[in-house]
DNA sequence: CGGCTTTGACCTGCGC
DNA sequence: GCGCAGGTCAAAGCCG
């Protein structure tokens, strides 16, 4: 009786240090899983962030290629211009036909001609020939979403609206708008929208600002995804983001094109994309969940192997 | 209550 | 001179 007592006491003894070392290893295990998890999560992140990297090199890239190309397209716009007015001028007989080609021309590709001297039949006929010949009309085409009704043109200014009218040929409505940010600003701004394409809002815009561009601010502090370049603006816009180039001053723009080159090249920009990026992304819960997928999926991949 | 939009009335220029 | 069409005005209504 005593001898199974101290047999049971010394194997009782003898366990002890056998199940502390099984904890120990269980401690270990675990923490060797969890090192392994924070590894995968790293490796996770770095392929994702290596991924982006080479988008955003992409997009640069990209970017530079297109500013390019405005420039070019641009340049042999005003030539091709240039060659218009020299031509018709020794040829007055196809002098109204020419205009009316120019205006098309504006109007169909939404290139903004600042447009002294040739304007379209409708707006001549209603103003004197010596003041239509000062004031720079331009054309812009919107492309809205079809169920979107409003006559509303976002390009930066701020327009109080004061009249509509139903026009002869076109039966969505015309919009007034006068520029409201300086009560000296002249512009005028007509919205309709198009005969052929319901979806398309045409922006007829009379004058020169004579103020500077109230989002122009807002845009740079990054609270939106407005690219501004200038102030009377010819614009290709969605109604999720809007582009918006000036292209009313043809040797300012490409001047201001090569600047845009030379600041896309730099460390400062690139760094400024990158933040930008970076601060878009973070927002995008959609970003967010996309990472926290990719994340766990490569986890659960890890796992398996 | 102030600012903005709407909308009918009015003005102006052009063609016949 | 008249009619038409585009452009503007301004009172009323709406909204934050």
């Amino acid at each position: 009786m005593e001898f199974t007592s101290l047999l049971d006491t010394s194997l009782d003894l003898n366990a002890k240090p056998a199940l502390r070392i099984f904890d120990d290893a269980q401690i270990l295990k675990e923490e060797v899983q969890s090192d392994f998890i924070q590894l995968g999560r790293n490796v996770a992140v770095k392929e994702e962030r290596g991924a982006l990297m080479e988008e955003l090199k992409r997009v640069s890239a990209e970017n530079i290629e297109l500013t390019e190309l405005l420039t070019v397209i641009c340049e042999n716009y005003n030539e091709l211009r240039k060659q218009v007015t020299e031509y018709t001028s020794k040829n007055p007989a196809l002098k109204r036909k020419a205009e009316s080609s120019i205006n098309n021309a504006n109007t169909n590709h939404g290139i903004n001609g600042s447009d002294k001297g040739s304007s379209s039949d409708e707006d001549s006929c209603k103003k004197p020939r010596e003041e239509h010949l000062k004031t720079p009309i331009s054309r812009v085409h919107v492309r809205t979403e079809a169920s979107d009704l409003s006559l509303v043109v976002k390009d930066g200014y701020q327009w109080r609206k004061y009249g509509q009218k139903v026009t002869r040929g076109n039966p969505s409505p015309r919009a007034y708008f006068k520029c409201c940010f300086a009560p000296t600003c002249p512009v005028k701004k007509k919205v309709q929208r198009s005969i052929d394409d319901q979806s398309i809002l045409v922006a007829t815009y009379e004058g020169e600002h004579n103020h500077p561009q109230p989002s122009k601010l807002e845009s740079t502090s990054g609270s939106n995804r407005c690219m501004t370049l200038g102030t009377a603006p010819t614009s290709v816009s969605s109604s999720r983001s809007t582009i918006t180039l000036d292209l009313t001053k043809p040797k300012q723009t490409t001047d201001s094109a090569r600047n845009s080159n030379r600041k896309i090249d730099s460390p400062e920009f690139k760094q400024y994309l990158v933040e930008q990026m970076a601060s878009i992304l973070t927002k995008d819960p959609n970003f967010k969940a996309s990472l926290a997928a990719a994340i766990s999926g490569k986890f659960l991949q890890q796992n398996k192997a």
